[in-house]
DNA sequence: TGCCTCTTTAACGGTTTCTTGAGATTTATC
DNA sequence: GATAAATCTCAAGAAACCGTTAAAGAGGCA
C-alpha cells in the first residue's frame, strides 16, 4: 500500500515509518505543501494523509487544488485542529476523512484501511465484460467471443487492472506501480508484456479493444465508446 | 439519499430526522438489531447509521453479518464507546467510519457525505463542457460540436487545465508550473502548444472559446460568458 | 538433468511529439 | 499614428515513445 505523508513535523513522520512500514506500508514524506501536491500529481497512491498547518500552502488549498486538477485519491486529514467548523471546511475541501490529534496510530492506520477498501471499488463479483471480452475475477478465466484464451500472470493482471477501468485511460506508470509496485523492472518490460497480452485478445479477432493513447496510457474500451 | 440508522434512543433518531431531512436524506429507522438487519437486507440504502449498544443482537455483530452476507453498504458507527479498542473493533466488523457521542449533527452529515461520494465509486467522473466543447477526463476524449478531435499530450493537458477552471483567466505562468514543474524549457514553447491546441478545437468552428487575455493570460469560455 | 513457461533485457525501425528560433502580427501606450 | 512589448504562426531538427522480435536468465516439474 503506497501512502503520501504531507507533514512537516520530522518527530511525527518518523513515527508514521516506524509504526506504519512493518504494516506493509510504503511511504513517501513531503515536509511541505508544494513539494507534496507535486509528489501527488506526479505518482499514483493509494491513500494521502495530509496535515493542516504547513510551509508553503494550507493544507486544505492543496486538498482543494488537487480535488480540482482531478485526483481523486484518498485524503485524510491530520491535525491539531479540532473545532467543528474546521473539520466541517476539512470535508468541504474534498478529504475523505479527519483525525484529530494526539491520535492512536493504530486508529489512523485502521481509518486508513476503511479508506482503501472503499476507495479500490473491488467488490465487483460478477465476471466484467468489454464488448465481447470476459473477464471472471473469481476464476480469472477470460474469453473472448466465447473462445476461452489463456494468459500469463503479469499480462492477466494488466488485463485485470485495465478492464475495472474501462473505458478510462490508464496512465503506463500507474500500471506499471500496480504491477510491479517500488521494484519495477529496469528495462521497459511492460511493453512486452501489453504485447503478449494484445496477441492474444485482440489479433485473433477484428475489432480492436486494446488501446494506445500515446504518451498517456492505455485503455481498454468497446470501439464505439471511443471512436476517432 | 437513503440512510439506514439503527439506533434504540427514539430522542436522537428524532434529532437525526429533523436536521437531515430537510437536507435531502430519506431516511428509515430501527430500533432493533433484528429489524436493522432486516431492512437492510431488504432495501439498498446509500449509507447505514449504525449504534452498537442495541437489544436484540450487537451493533458490530450486524455490521459483520452484513458483510459476510456481500452487503457492501457505507457503514457509520455511531457509539458513545470511545476507546482505542472498541474503536479498531469497528473497523474490523467492516464499518467505514466511527463517530463519538456526543457528537454534532453536521459533523455526521459531512463524513455521511465523504462515504457516500466514495462509495458510489464515482470514479466515472463527469465529463467537463464548455459550450459545445466537451472533455471527458476519464476517457481523455475531447470533442467540439458532436465531431471527435484528437491532441498530443500537452495540448490535452491545457485543455484539461483550463475547461476545469473556466471562465477563469489562467495566468500563463500558472500554465507552465501546471505543466512542466519546476524544470519548465528554455523556450517559450508554451504558445506553440496553445497554437495547436486552439488550431484544433478553435479554428475549424466559427466561435472562438480560447481567448488570449493580452497581458493576463488565456480563458476558455463561452462567449456570453465574457465581458468585453 | 532436461524441458517447459514466464520474465526481463536489449535492439531496430517507424511514428508521434517537443522544443527551438525566427519572422509576422497584434495589442497597449504615448 | 508610432513604438515597444507581447503574442501568433510555422517549419525543422531533436527527443521521446511505441510495436515488434529475439535471446538470455529464472524457476517449476517430470
Amino acid at each position: 500500500m503506497y501512502a503520501l505523508v504531507i507533514e512537516d513535523n520530522p518527530d511525527l513522520v518518523a513515527n508514521l515509518y516506524d509504526f506504519l512500514e512493518p504494516k506493509g506500508y510504503v511511504l513517501d514524506a513531503a515536509y511541505d505543501a508544494r513539494t507534496g501536491y507535486q509528489y501527488a500529481q506526479d505518482k499514483e497512491y493509494d491513500v494521502i494523509v495530509l496535515d493542516l498547518t504547513l510551509p508553503g500552502m494550507d493544507g486544505l488549498e492543496l486538498c482543494r487544488r488537487l480535488r480540482d486538477s482531478g485526483n481523486t485519491t484518498p485524503v485524510l486529514i491530520l491535525t491539531a485542529r479540532d473545532t467543528l467548523a474546521a473539520k466541517l471546511e476539512g470535508f468541504a475541501a474534498g478529504s475523505d476523512d479527519y483525525l484529530v490529534k494526539p491520535f492512536a496510530l493504530q486508529e489512523l492506520d485502521a481509518r486508513i484501511r476503511a479508506l482503501v477498501r472503499r476507495a479500490r471499488c473491488e467488490q465487483r463479483r460478477e465476471p466484467l465484460r468489454v464488448a465481447d471480452l470476459v473477464f471472471d475475477p473469481d476464476t480469472l478465466r477470460v474469453e473472448r467471443a466465447g473462445k476461452p484464451i489463456s494468459l500469463p500472470p503479469i499480462p492477466l493482471k494488466m488485463l485485470a487492472l485495465l478492464i475495472r477501468q474501462s473505458p478510462r485511460v490508464v496512465p503506463r506508470r500507474e500500471l506499471e506501480r500496480r504491477i510491479w509496485g517500488n521494484e519495477r523492472p529496469d528495462s521497459d518490460a511492460l511493453r512486452t508484456h501489453l504485447h503478449v497480452l494484445r496477441s492474444a485478445i485482440d489479433k485473433p479477432f477484428d475489432t480492436q479493444l486494446l488501446r494506445t493513447v500515446h504518451g498517456l496510457g492505455y485503455q481498454l474500451a468497446a470501439p464505439d465508446e471511443v471512436q476517432d
